[in-house]
Parts: structure tokens; sequence; C-alpha cells
DNA sequence: TACTCCCCTAGTCTTTCGCATAGGTGCTTT
DNA sequence: AAAGCACCTATGCGAAAGACTAGGGGAGTA
């Protein structure tokens, strides 16, 4: 998988100090996740289930290298989450774990202070890779969710530019007006667009698009 | 965590024989699955990304002993992807593997003929039990998803029993009418319950409703 | 050039939604 | 007994949504 990384200090590239927090609902995940690094040679890895465990166990157990966040996860709410962690100083860089997460969440997690995001596509390997890459020092960000990547969606792919714009105005509650104005557009033009989404989503009305795209992870 | 087996068959609980096939679309999951399986002794682990990928491994390296099909991956559209493996014979034993479907999903999947239900928010270890415990002929699923498990949901139960049956129809696209025939109600008892849905859950229409519902993992 | 596709606008029409007000039942709590 | 809640129904009305037909402009391709 292709990556970008911002040099951000001069660390050595370590040996097998590093001190991991692994925080994710997903007991599966948390636990073979942790299998595979300590097999990879990390031995200090935590385990924490919940946002608020996870700021408790740095408060009692110090600040760690890294702490992986997980996005879907009790008391998340978003981003939030990753705000509090960081302020509570959990450890010294956190990184966004996302399973299929909205496209400009990975943007959003860097300009917030996160020094990586780690989508749940990739392989493990390059997610030690990536672990380790963070540990130096370096923010790892996948291409693939650098720009607003709603495209790479099959269900996206055929919907048009302007189509994927109202549906977002779509999955976000909003009236044909409300989108309208949002787009500098005629109302009209909206309706035209909403019937041309349901038709092409195999939708019976907008709500039932909206789910659909909500389904398929689109926003 | 508690289970629930049914008897199916008097297999044996075998020895490490046992040919597993995991199809996840999560590299992450995927990888570290496998390997904490391998780990756990069992051997024969193949992997697939995508539905397709796993009905061509099915098809070429001849039916395994069980399938691990993940609920959100490319192809499944919802329990449809579970019946073509089912079909397909890609192995003796399929069962669903799912971060946060819908409460009735487990349900659904068993009536359809898996033979397991494994949420990812089980640890590893219990997952490796359930593994073998369904290779063994029996079917897992956890308590936690036996029944109509809506109720647990933190924001469901600020709702009573017809307002969530009515959100029901909203998830599902429907329109007033619709869900008043379904339910035996007129339908400006349908209104009545959608107005009031909206107050309680803070949305400014019927499909922001149905997208909050959505997001918080109701239906 | 002609063809196709995406995009925007316009007008008309029917249906649906959303809000308000008012009244009824039955069950439970105080 | 009274109060409260969940539930169902009824009328009415304005706003929004959805379906249809009918244009025009621009970009790209055969």
């Amino acid at each position: 998988m292709e990556t970008v990384g911002f040099n951000r200090s001069h660390l050595r590239i370590s040996g097998l100090e590093m001190r991991i927090l692994i925080a994710d609902d997903h007991g599966l995940v948390r636990d073979t996740l942790a299998a595979y690094l300590k097999n990879a040679g990390e031995k200090d890895v935590h385990l924490a289930s919940t946002l608020q465990e996870a700021l408790d166990i740095g408060q009692a157990e110090g600040p760690f290298d890294l702490l992986l966040l997980d996005y879907n996860m009790p008391g998340m709410l978003g981003l939030t989450g990753l705000e509090q962690a960081i302020d509570a100083g959990v450890a010294k860089g956190v990184a966004i774990l996302s399973g299929n997460a909205p496209p400009n969440v990975a943007q959003d997690a860097i300009e917030q202070g996160a020094i990586g995001y780690l989508p749940k596509t990739m392989t493990a390997q390059s997610l030690v890779n990536a672990v380790r890459f963070m540990a130096a020092g370096e923010t790892y960000v996948p291409v693939s969710h650098l720009a607003g990547q709603v495209d790479d969606n099959p269900l996206a792919q055929q919907l048009s530019r302007r189509e994927a714009e109202v549906l977002n105005g779509l999955c976000r509650g909003l009236a044909n007006k409300e989108i309208a104005r949002e787009l500098n557009l005629q109302e009209v033009t909206i309706k035209l667009h909403v019937r041309t989404l349901c038709r092409k989503l195999d939708a019976k009305n907008r709500t039932h698009a909206a789910m659909i795209a909500k389904e398929a992870g689109l926003f």
C-alpha cells in the first residue's frame, strides 16, 4: 500500500522498546492484532475496549509511545475522542484505526493532531510497518485516504459528482431546498438529481436512497 | 461469553485437521485472525477478501470444513451472499462474521442455514473456541444476539414499542401508508409516531431519523 | 458532424409529509 | 379516584416531495 510520510522529528527507528496501547471495542480485532504485534517483536502491548478505559490506562500506566484508537467505539463520538486522548497525553502519538469510516476522516484526524490513519483494509504486515513508521516520528496515511476518496466505493462509481453531492445532502437529512442553497442550485435541479439517484441506487425514495448509501459506507 | 448450541451431528471434537476459509475485506482482521488461528494449532487456514474470491477458492480448493464470512464485504448484499456460499458448497459449514450488524441478522443467518454467528466484539480466544465448537457440528450463537435485542441499545430504550416498529419502517424507506398497512394502523397514526420519533431522536425529518437510527446500529 | 452524457432550468400536477388541534381507550402509578 | 402514559383515530392545512414533459449548454467521442 502506498503511503505518504511527513518527517516530524529525528527519532531513531528504534529497537523493540515501544509501548503500544490498542483501544478497540472489537475484541476480535484487539486480541488478534495484539497477538500479531507481539509476534512481530513488540513486547509491550496494552489493551482497552473503550475510550474511557484507554484514558484510564494512559493515566495509570504512564505515557505510551503509540495509541491506536478505533474510530467506532463507545465514547468516541466521531473525532472528539481523538482530541480527548491527545489532550490527556495518553501517548506520544495517537493514530486512528478505522473499518469503513467516512472518506474525510483521515484528513480531519491528521488535522486534529493524529499521527496516523490506519484503515482495517490494510494487511497485517503493512500495519506492523506503519506502526514502526509512526513510532519513528513519522505520520502515516495511506494515499487512498488522502483525497476526498468517495470514488473508490463501487457504489459511488456509477454516480456523477453532482449526484454524490446531493446524496451527501440526503444523508444529512437535508431538504431539497437546503441542498439547493448549499450547492447554489435551484430546487428543481435537486429534485432531478434525487430522482436519478433513486433510479441508480434502486431506491423507492430519498430515505431509502440515504439508507442504501449509509449501508454502503458512504458518508 | 455465554453461548447456545444445538447438536447437529455426532462428529468428534477433532484434532487439527480442520480446513478453514476466512473471507473478510479487512486485511487487518483477516491476517491477524489467520495468524491467531494458526498459532492456536489450525494449520490449514485460507484467505479471501471478497465473496467472489471465496466462491472461487471454494471451487478450486475443494470443500472446507468451515467458512467464516464477513457480513460487510463486497458482494455480500446482506445475507444473499451467505446463500450463495452455502449453495456453492464452499464449506461444510458457513458462519457469519460481523462487526456491528443489525440485531436480527444472527437469527436470519441461522435460519438461512448458517451454523454460527460471530460478532467481532468477542475475544480472540472465544472465537477459537467457537470455531472448534462449530467444526464439531454444533451451531454457535452468542446469547446476546439471540433475541430481538433492540432493547439494549441506549437509543432504543427511550422509544416505545410502536415507535420502534415505525422507525424500522422508516429505515426500510417505507412510506407512512405502507407502514400503516404493515402494522394494521391508520396512516395518521404513523404520522403521529414519526413526529414523536423526530422529536425524541432530535431529527429534522424522517430521513434524518432513519440515518440516526442506522448510525446507532439499529436495524 | 452527429451522438452521447452530464448538468442546469422551467412549469405543472399529484401525492406524501409534517404540524396542529382535539378526542377516545386502556393500563399503571400515586 | 385521579393522574399519567402509551396508544389509536379524526380533520384540516400548508409545505415538501416526487413524477412528468420540455427545453438549453457544454464536454467528450465515434
